[in-house]
RNA sequence: CGGGGCGUGGCUCAGCCUGGUAGAGCGCCUGGUUCGGGACCAGGAGGCCGGAGGUUCGAAUCCUCUCGCCCCGACCA
């Protein structure tokens, strides 16, 4: 037993979470820092595709990125209400520098909205400076006190996005936008199925006037808020004072968005796809999509297979493992649980016949084919894959959306749910957008996730707690 | 902050109750035999037992304090 096994999700869903975090070598515990995690290169390779793929998508949305200080003023956090409310309890505070104690402490950024309010308002003066659309590729702190690797952690790495439009229908085409760049890459590129809708006021942004979120469900039916994207309004640009002169020569505050993702995603990747023998990858995310084991006894053999698999790897652009000292079944082993889409194996039998063996990680699925269509062969593998592993998250995602019509039944549906024991669902049931009905879901631990953009349900009903007639159901859920 | 668990070679842990020369498995190094789903044999390197204080002739072990990590709840991307 070369490695520690994967407990099966069975049996603990997250202790299986950890293990295949750890034993996919995508981090671990830094242990040194309380509630901070190491991501280690397999886990890094894969956060730097989400950068690019988000990055190419800012980019061709208008958007220009910048890098603004990780310390901030302890008072600009007070400037607006909500946020400084919202944002106290989990701030590290730096209080002495240079060996001295600070007159004003500085806060590691949360998120970076008022240090952003505070530059806006020196580099907006007039209506030609609008929209100014910035995002930053950051790190931030948040003293949380439960931490799970990539799910939540004190230091965690995102994007935030910063814009500033001069009225408010600019504003929430903006915030829509960018969800819908969340959503699309969730979807398409992660495979990963989401929910997009605004969330209660209970449930919004500390200092936004809407926030809205994508949300997709882990295979224990937990849900993830997996992006989020505010609408500011006026909150930021009042309390930094960001004004600009409008056409007609008045002036005007301006109207901000916020949106960010997060190292969470990986998190919301892991859990959405991997199995009991570990990480399992979407083949757009997986940074190494092919690799070829090489099988031989004698020096003769590995001279004739190695010739042909050098040949091979150029042609599909796989990694060649030639490590030595381990046999053909543990390097079988090390490429499963590290979640690499396909796994070929090549030994004197299969290059004497002209043939390969191709193995799909997704569903276990081994075939021999000739050598002459292997590129074929790999390329709609892949496609198959992406496509495959989406369909199968999306009918999971529905097999446990369920409709309920009271509080009881909601409460029945959930109660038991953990993240260890899952059975979660996503429950469809009218609730009025109160923090009091927040309240009251929230006293069995469950929470409303968001309320959809698109209601695919029966559309008004009467409020499950107040009933009042409210617009539509809203998702309802056990959630990270 | 409440509850639980835990700090002993790189990793997982035993030893602690009943104080007396620091152990195992895995990993690592060397050599040989292996190699189509986690190989085997032989030899070898590696630890002031989380930290401080105390009790004692003697502490990984008993006592006090302390630091930290993990898990479960309340808070949250």
């Amino acid at each position: 037993m070369a490695e520690s096994p994967i407990t099966p999700r069975e049996k603990d869903f997250a202790t299986w979470y950890q293990d295949v975090v750890i034993q996919g070598d995508m981090a671990e515990p830094a242990e040194i820092v309380k509630g901070c995690m190491v991501i280690k290169p397999n886990g890094y390779a894969v956060w730097e595709v989400l950068q690019r793929e988000l990055d190419t998508r800012f980019k061709a949305t208008g958007h220009q990125n910048v890098y603004l200080p990780l310390l901030i003023p302890e008072s600009f956090l007070t400037k607006e209400a909500e946020h400084v409310e919202g944002f106290s309890p989990e701030l590290a505070v730096v209080t002495h520098a240079g060996g001295k104690k600070l007159e004003e402490p500085y806060v590691i950024r949360p998120t970076s909205e008022t240090i952003v309010g505070h530059f806006f308002s020196k580099w907006i003066q007039s209506h030609r400076d609008l929209p100014m659309l910035l995002n930053q590729w950051a790190n931030v702190i948040r003293w949380e006190l439960r931490t799970r690797m990539f799910l939540r952690t004190t230091e965690f790495l995102w994007q935030e996005g910063h814009t500033a439009h001069s009225t408010h229908e600019e504003a929430l085409e903006e915030v829509i936008r960018m969800l819908d760049v969340y959503a699309e890459v969730a979807e398409d590129v992660m495979a990963m199925p989401v929910v997009k809708g605004v969330k209660t006021r209970a449930e919004k942004f500390a200092g936004a006037l809407r926030s809205y979120s994508i949300e997709s469900m882990m295979q224990n039916g937990l849900a993830l808020q997996a992006g989020t994207s505010h609408d500011l309004g006026q909150n930021f640009g009042k309390a930094f004072d960001v004004q600009f002169q409008s056409k007609e020569g008045k002036l005007d505050y301006v109207w901000q968005t916020s949106w960010g993702v997060s190292t969470r995603l990986i998190g919301g990747l892991i859990m959405t796809h991997s199995d009991d023998k570990g990480l399992v990858l979407p083949p757009k995310m997986a940074h190494r999509k092919v690799v070829i084991v090489p099988i031989f006894r004698k020096d003769d053999e590995k001279a004739i297979v190695m010739e042909a698999a050098a040949k091979l790897a150029k042609e599909v652009g796989a990694h060649i493992d030639t490590r030595e000292g381990h046999s053909p079944g543990a390097k079988f082993f090390h490429w499963e649980r590290r979640g690499v889409p396909i796994v070929l194996e090549l030994g004197p039998r299969d290059v004497a016949a002209g043939n390969i063996v191709i193995k799909r990680r997704d569903t276990g699925t081994k075939e021999v084919i000739p050598q002459t269509e292997l590129a074929a062969k790999v390329a709609e593998t892949l496609e198959a894959m992406q496509r495959d592993m989406f369909s199968k998250a999306k009918q999971r995602l529905q097999d446990n959306t369920v409709v309920a019509n009271s509080i009881g039944e909601v409460r029945e549906i959930l109660d038991d749910v953990t993240a260890e024991k899952g059975g979660g669902k996503f429950v469809m049931a009218h609730l009025k957008d109160d923090p009091a009905n927040d309240a009251a879901i929230k006293e069995f631990r469950a929470s409303v996730r968001n309320i959809p953009l698109v209601d695919e349900y029966d559309g008004p009903g009467k409020c499950i707690i107040t009933g009042e007639e409210v617009a539509q159901r809203v998702v309802i859920a056990k959630s990270y």
